[in-house]
DNA sequence: ATAAAACTTGTACAAATATGCAAAAAATAT
DNA sequence: ATATTTTTTGCATATTTGTACAAGTTTTAT
């Protein structure tokens, strides 16, 4: 077998499975794996491949490592636009944090007339740029991975809060487990802040859907609407139109 | 599995649920934590991620003061060394708002050990990359231009406190008039920060000593220390030894 | 302030790799 | 056709890499 079919066949491997590993195509190729080592590190400094211990990788898996800039951010735009339809003037809205928040923020109306409660100071910030919207910062200790307010006085003063609306970024949510979360703190905040309004609605792009983590912010049935990227009539959604919920 | 592989799935999971626990890759990838570990600790290097303890957690969330032009920023940063030899661990200090007091944060030593009170969001967001700082939101309405809490609610919390130092970023300043500023809420907000502190320092860079404007925020004798990025002994702050201001 | 969890450091071992060399194969020249 | 050169391949060996485990230390925590 030519050098160049064994090529042409750890190229075909690459874009099939995105990987391969030297032992398999030694076998698959009955060549030595030094001769495959010699392959790969040619595919490699032609740039058709990566060649990584034990094997060699696409580069089309390289790319996604480093794009992580602002991840799904589309998505996020669409659930965006399709959030800010629920506001009106006159409104009281808690808002969590997180870069679904931030775009929602983005997506509102310029003339929009609302107030907004929240205890993240990402999302305060942003907030600031709208020009009419009146922002309550409900403060307190301040968390340093989820920079925001957290704490029994954050707590206390959202029991004394009666909003309209309260919109959660979600990390996890699963139609059995409802909505779970990591940091116990800011769990409790979030808790409060569903108590506090007439109607919960969710954000979560659709790769968080049926996804669960360690500890539960709210079962499934606190939640009124679901928002995310996809069509309301999606498969993937089917599991939280049986739990009732209205998905947008 | 290929240890590439392995990173491509901690960074997909870093996108979408913007963290993730050691115990928990080790786990779905079935390697050891210590692999993991390891894993982390390159992707870290590699700037993809935050290693934490426990985990990593992602960049995008980590946002910062995207740090436009400051206006005379060498000065200012004289007066943040100044200022931050000030600081002793266990302290409890109150920071207003304003560019000087943002150096001031990143001039401070890594390992303090202090407590930090602010109504400012801007000042609260870079607290917030400090390793080892507490930071306390006193939070409330916010006000559009100055990005800070005020109201009645700041003003009585403020009052409950006890702290040993307060640090001011000055708009003007004059050995007759005091401190001056413009906007009302903002110096209510002032006053009662300098009432609940032992000592207040004032931070100016030279071309706001001798100005004044419309309102009062406190009279100079309230000043125990000045801080600006001239020499003490410099012409422009006679007027403010003679009025046994400690200056530096 | 104490226990659990996470981290560091060092060790061990297997798998993968690099390198030099010789045999085999292919290309080229005579 | 045969000899000469060049390329390719496989093997032996020494080296590096990747992973797991253990012991001791640090950090965190509901």
């Amino acid at each position: 077998m030519l050098k160049k079919e064994r090529h042409a066949f750890i190229v075909r491997e690459i874009n099939i499975h995105n990987k391969v590993l030297s032992s398999d195509l030694s076998t698959q190729l009955i060549v030595s794996e030094d001769t495959i080592r010699r392959d790969l590190h040619e595919l490699h400094e032609e740039g058709i491949l990566n060649k990584v211990h034990g094997g060699a990788i696409s580069k089309s898996i390289q790319f996604s490592l480093q794009n992580n800039i602002v991840y799904s951010q589309p998505d996020k735009i669409i659930i965006a636009h399709k959030a800010s339809s629920l506001l009106k003037d006159g409104m009281i809205v808690l808002l969590s944090g997180g870069t679904t928040i931030i775009e929602l923020i983005k997506a509102l109306s310029p003339d929009l007339n609302a107030t907004f409660i929240t205890t993240s100071i990402p999302t305060a910030l942003e907030l600031l740029n709208h020009p009419t919207a009146e922002v309550i910062f409900v403060g307190n200790k301040l968390l340093k991975n989820a920079q925001m307010a957290v704490g029994a006085a954050v707590i206390e003063k959202l029991g004394e809060i009666k909003a309209d609306l309260c919109f959660l970024g979600i990390n996890s949510i699963d139609a059995v487990e409802g909505i779970t979360d990591l940091e116990w703190e800011a769990i409790e905040v979030k808790k409060a802040m569903i108590k506090s309004a007439k109607k919960t609605i969710a954000l979560a792009i659709s790769k968080k859907l049926n996804t669960t983590q360690r500890l539960m912010v709210c079962k499934i049935e606190s939640v009124e609407i679901l928002i995310t990227e996809l069509d309301p009539s999606d498969e993937l959604l089917q599991p939280y139109h049986a739990k009732k919920i209205t998905i947008l």
